[in-house]
DNA sequence: AAGAGGCCCTGATAGC
DNA sequence: TGCTATCAGGGCCTCT
C-alpha cells in the first residue's frame, strides 16, 4: 500500500498525534527489519519531542528536538497504528490490542508518549528505522533520488534530457526511483492509462506531447491520491493502513479482464509482467 | 553507465 | 483438508 500518497496520508495523520510529543519509551521486539535495527536506537530517541513530521517519496522523516532525524519507510506491507491511552488496558497489560484493525503479529517496534503509543506492524520487514545524525547526513541519504513530481525540477526540459540515450520502457522509468521518486507500482498503471501511453513503449519513442502528459498526470493521479486517502482515512481514527475501507477507485490496477472504464472504449484491461512487476493496460486506448 | 535479475520476508490465495 | 506454487503496492545489490 505504500506509495507516496498513502506515505503522505500517514505523515498528517502521524503529524496530528505526535508533534510536540516526548518519547517516553522505545519498545523493540523485532530488530531484524530491512536493516537491522541499531543498538543505539532505543537510546537515541527516549526523552526525545518530535519537532516535525516530513515526508520525502515514500519515506518519513521524523525531525526531533535534539536535531537528529528518525527516518522511517514501509516497505510492502508496513503500517502504522496509534494506540490512544483511553484504553485500559495500555500500560498494564500487554494484550491491549482490542483496537480492531491492529494486529496481533509483527508489531516490531512501539513508541510510547504520555497518552499514545505509535506501533508499527510489518509482516515482511520490507520497511526499516533509520537514525540520521544531522541535515547533512540527511541530505546525503536522499542524493540519489530524482525528484518528486510535485517538484519544479520534475518539468519537460528534465524529463526529454533524462531520456535522452536511454530505452528502457517507460513503466519502469515511473518506478526508477533515480528519475522520479514516490511512483510505486499501482499509480505508474494508473498515469500511464490517464496519459493513453502503452507501458511498453521505449522512452526513445515519447514525443514531446506524451512527456508532458507524464508530468501533469503524474501530479495529478498522486494528487488525487492523496485527497481520496486523506478523507477515506478521516473515519479511522487510530489505525493507519489498515486494509479493508481503505480503497480507491483504480482505472487500470487490479482490473483484468473488466471492461476499460474510459468513455466511448471498447477495450478489455489485460495484465502484463514488466521487469518482474505487474502492469495493467487498456491496448485499445493506450498507444 | 545502463539494464536485467536476484533477493530480503510473510501471508493470502489458487490449484491439485 | 492439506499440500505446493505463485504472487504482493519496494528497493538494494550484483552481474553483465
Amino acid at each position: 500500500m505504500p506509495e507516496l500518497p498513502e506515505v503522505e496520508v500517514v505523515r498528517q495523520s502521524l503529524a496530528k498525534n505526535f508533534i510536540g510529543k516526548k518519547i517516553k519509551k522505545v519498545l523493540v521486539r523485532n530488530r531484524k527489519l530491512r536493516f537491522k535495527l541499531n543498538t543505539s536506537f532505543e537510546k537515541e530517541l527516549k526523552n526525545k519531542s518530535i519537532n516535525k513530521i516530513h515526508r520525502f517519496s515514500k519515506y518519513l522523516i521524523m525531525e526531533l528536538n535534539d536535531k537528529k532525524f528518525c527516518i522511517i519507510h514501509l516497505g510492502m506491507s508496513g503500517t502504522i497504528h496509534v494506540v490512544k491511552k483511553n484504553n485500559k488496558k495500555f500500560f498494564t497489560n500487554t494484550s491491549f490490542y482490542n483496537s480492531p484493525n491492529l494486529p496481533t503479529k509483527h508489531n516490531h517496534i512501539e513508541f510510547e508518549f504520555e497518552n499514545s503509543k505509535l506501533v508499527y506492524n510489518d509482516p515482511r520487514r520490507f520497511g526499516f528505522f533509520q537514525m540520521i545524525k544531522d541535515q547533512k547526513q540527511l541530505k546525503d541519504r536522499f542524493k540519489f533520488y530524482g525528484p518528486e513530481p510535485f517538484d519544479k525540477k520534475f518539468d519537460l526540459k528534465y524529463v526529454i534530457n533524462y531520456f535522452k540515450n536511454k530505452n528502457k520502457d517507460i513503466k519502469n522509468y515511473l518506478l526508477d526511483q533515480k528519475f522520479v521518486s514516490g511512483i510505486g507500482n499501482i499509480y505508474a498503471s494508473e498515469i500511464l492509462y490517464l496519459s493513453k501511453i502503452n507501458p511498453l513503449t521505449s522512452v526513445n519513442d515519447l514525443n514531446r506531447t506524451q512527456c508532458k502528459k507524464i508530468i501533469i498526470n503524474s501530479k495529478k493521479i498522486l494528487l488525487n491520491a492523496i485527497i481520496k486517502g486523506g478523507s477515506t482515512i478521516r473515519d479511522f481514527k487510530n489505525t493507519f493502513g489498515s486494509s479493508g475501507k481503505f480503497q480507491k477507485e483504480f482505472k487500470v490496477y487490479g482490473r483484468e479482464k473488466l471492461k476499460c472504464k474510459r468513455l466511448n472504449c471498447n477495450g478489455t484491461i489485460d495484465k502484463i509482467v514488466q521487469a518482474n512487476r505487474s502492469t495493467f493496460l487498456c491496448k485499445i486506448c493506450q498507444k
